[in-house]
DNA sequence: CAGTGGTCTAGACCACGAG
DNA sequence: TCGTGGTCTAGACCACTGT
């Protein structure tokens, strides 16, 4: 299918072939009907069907496909939730149809301290950049966040004018790209404070979300305490059973 | 490493060099440490490398350890949180180092309504199953579960006593196996019948769960709504960036 | 029984990291 | 430059589904 010139910039065959297969779950099939066979594809495409398996698996752990051995491989449902993947707010908020924003956004350089340090890595003594920020959608109050940053992988961060996407900043000036986070997530109510920065009753139920984001090599690059409005956010995800061979 | 004669009973090789793997990172190497190569891997256990690099792929899947391109294969950080999985109440509780257990079971078969018929994809008037169960952790209330399950699929299921756990009774009387559920979470405050089921004082916060499951077939298995002590559960869980072939 | 997805072999070349 | 993981080829056999 090489004439179909998408605005594709894949690299990789099964990559690029995901994207075919991607266009074709939105634009030709309906949610339970049959995908062509793996060795269809593989003949159609001329590649072999490893290949064309990696682009299923991928679509599969996505959730667009599913897989009944002897049978064939179906489009899923219409997802009604997302998978869990890490996006920067700005992203998942524009995901939810909602116009992302910041106010009130201050960075300062300051010592890790105890509970930061812990989180990072370092030491409490080391420096680190602070990032507070009251996170909008549609120019209301969505989420309060405290971002961490080691000075001694983004120096000068907090002198620089933090403009545009704060993930962007670290890619571009700094080389960090994150790859995986862990987060934890609670529940709570809001005190006075931060009921009234969000703009919402005391009391109100909130998600706490704490998160420590590290790079492909497994650098921590990031320590963020964020607090949502339980109102306005939920968090939709899809889980599978056992990872696969475990069984 | 066939002498090792672990209690594995792992059917694909892929999934028993997973298993050696797990135990060489849990007893033998530290976080940090470079595993042994792929191909050092395929040679030793006489496999090729794709099926080495699929037990290595699903133990990246798992956080357990990290590639670099030119590097090698690194064990990771003990892990604080763990990935999303689909498990069971019972395996969740163990799984935080507590004993599971419930209370005040009820299962009665009544017609499915508006909202459980939507969710399960049936009418309002078909019959579905509803259990209802306070679950314990160590003795204590954890969450409030209202289970719904079409009757269509496992006719009887509540003149049946349910002794065990509901998910192996599912799949041992009626062949039914949940691999996939989507979740949406959400945060809340406790009323007061739910706080005094739960044994926490009114307006207490807590974590509010819808789930859809699905089994392989993408069929709806089980609509369920859980209501969770936020004091007592938090979700921790890895996520990762863009789904790897998307970029 | 025919056809499908699931697993595996035995190679090959490429892209990247470190010395 | 060399060794590593990342991708791919061209086959093969098995397990399961549906008829």
């Amino acid at each position: 299918m090489g004439e179909s010139a998408g605005p594709q910039r894949a690299g990789t065959k099964s990559a690029q072939l995901r994207a075919y297969l991607l266009g074709l779950i939105e634009e030709q099939l309906r949610p339970h009907d049959k995908m062509p066979t793996e060795r269809e594809l593989a003949e159609t495409f001329g590649v072999t069907r490893l290949t064309v398996r990696r682009a299923l698996d991928q679509l599969g752990y996505e959730g667009r496909v599913y897989r009944t051995q002897g049978a064939g491989t179906f489009v899923s449902e219409p997802r009604i939730a997302k998978s869990v993947e890490l996006t920067s707010f700005t992203d998942d908020m524009r995901a939810r149809g909602l116009m992302p924003g910041s106010q009130s956004t201050r960075i300062v350089e300051v010592t890790a301290g105890a509970e930061v340090g812990a989180q990072l890595g370092i030491s409490p003594r080391d420096a680190v950049a602070h990032i507070y920020r009251v996170r909008t959608a549609d120019g209301e109050p969505m989420c309060l966040e405290n971002t961490y940053i080691p000075a001694s992988l983004a120096p000068d961060l907090a002198r620089r004018p933090l403009e545009g996407s704060l993930y962007q900043t670290l890619v571009e000036n700094y080389g960090l790209r994150i790859d995986k986070a862990e987060q934890s997530i609670h529940a709570t109510v809001l005190d006075g404070e931060m009921a009234q920065a969000l703009g919402v009753p005391e009391f109100s139920p909130a998600f706490k979300v704490s998160r420590v984001a590290y790079d492909a090599r497994s650098r921590r690059i990031e320590y963020a305490e964020s607090v949502y409005r339980a109102d306005r956010y939920s968090y939709d995800f899809v889980i599978y059973r056992t990872p696969k061979g475990t069984k």
